[in-house]
DNA sequence: TATAAATGTTAGACTAGTCTAACATTTTTT
DNA sequence: AAAAAATGTTAGACTAGTCTAACATTTATA
């Protein structure tokens, strides 16, 4: 496989995720490429058994492209992780890189990623590492927007990778795994007033409040 | 630039270290690729100024091809000893995971491996490391085909990266700075007997002192 | 020095991946 | 149900990188 049509693949994969169906426009969008271009590479997709696809109908993954996304995905994933945990990057420098090591081909490479991290089971965005046969385990976080006031939760990931998104959660000193109370939560525009880590008091916007996964 | 026209680059300057002039003909081979596809992708450096290129003469590199080269292969050095010396590969394993790494656009992640490895000077086959500048230290390192008999000396490179080559003096237990000591010439076939590191007594070919860098 | 061999160049074709412009189908709105 | 809007498809062009076949030039040999 090339390396469009992996990151074709990684698409296709994404957009299948939250149970809509696939079509050209939203393939187009992500990848920021044009309708055109993608109705040529489904049909190759579909020549190659890793798309189910017919004219005019929305597009699924095979049971084959899907494994092979997934395999893409476990590769990006841990080096995302290795960059954080072995080379000391932020987690808000590490997807761009990881979005060029994902196309390298060598098993003895990532074998030994793996093995140095301890066959780890979430990258340090908080989501899942699919297994090397392309199992993903399904984990069941709640986005904090749909949480109660006066609880307290653990951040356990996060819906959105942008550097400025992440650089502000290093601002208010929030990782996976710290602790957020809400204390109060705004009517008009589902803003939220929080405690974090029992220290900082701060407000998070509603959409802030849809990025954060706790448990 | 694209990761053809830098395995172009590479391969030019590789061309250019024996003093040797560069040909359409050499380029061809090296790559492994016909004159005429060599031939149009010369054109296509000499109009960006990275070679100095007139129908029918030979091929030079312009200060700027070179300069590009060598961040080319600093960044493949570096990666091989990152392989080796973090991750724990073998010298024979890391040469065709560089020859893909080297291409990563990442100032970040080439500047985090400098620093883990310290600011090394020499890669794992025992040649130099450009610095950030593209500069290039000479080495004075002499063949061990050159050397005199009864005399005793120190491994400092080897000039073939093969895994065959580089597993076979594994075999021997020679690495870089093993001592080689020649106990005899043989002069029909220039093969030598030797004592590696005070114990181990073998017979190197010809062909194996030519690859075996010593100081 | 004339011929042959080696090397280099041009011309034209092909694939992957992209685009724009035009046309077709499906979906939504009136 | 007709018209309009949204979405999808086709046709044709372009670039990078590759190839083969044919032709040109330089270098070596007789
Ligand atoms: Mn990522
Ligand atoms: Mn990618
Ligand atoms: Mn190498
Ligand atoms: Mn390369």
């Amino acid at each position: 496989m090339t390396l469009t049509e992996e990151n074709y693949l990684k698409a296709l994969h994404r957009l299948s995720q939250n149970g809509e169906s696939i079509s050209v426009k939203r393939i187009a969008a992500l990848l920021d490429i044009k309708m055109p271009t993608v109705n040529s590479m489904v049909k190759n997709l579909s020549e190659k058994k890793l798309i189910k696809y017919e004219k005019y109908k929305s597009i699924e993954l095979t049971e084959k492209g899907r494994k092979q996304a997934l395999l893409i995905l476990r590769k990006h994933r841990l080096t995302e992780l290795f960059l954080k945990d072995v080379m000391g990057l932020g987690w808000e420098e590490v997807h761009d890189i990881a979005e060029q090591i994902e196309h390298l081909q060598s098993d003895l490479f990532f074998n030994r990623v793996d093995e140095m991290l301890g066959y780890p089971k979430f990258d340090p965005h908080g989501e899942p590492i699919p297994d090397s046969h392309g199992r993903l385990p399904q984990l069941k976080a709640t986005p904090l927007s749909l949480c109660q006031s006066g609880k307290k939760y653990q951040l356990s990931g996060v819906l959105n990778n942008d550097a400025s998104f992440l650089t502000y959660l290093n601002s208010v000193d929030l990782q996976l795994g710290s602790q957020i109370e809400i204390t109060a939560i705004q009517e008009f525009d589902k803003s939220m007033a929080v405690k974090l880590n029992g220290k900082i008091k701060t407000i998070f916007s509603a959409l802030i409040c849809q990025n954060l996964l706790v448990l």
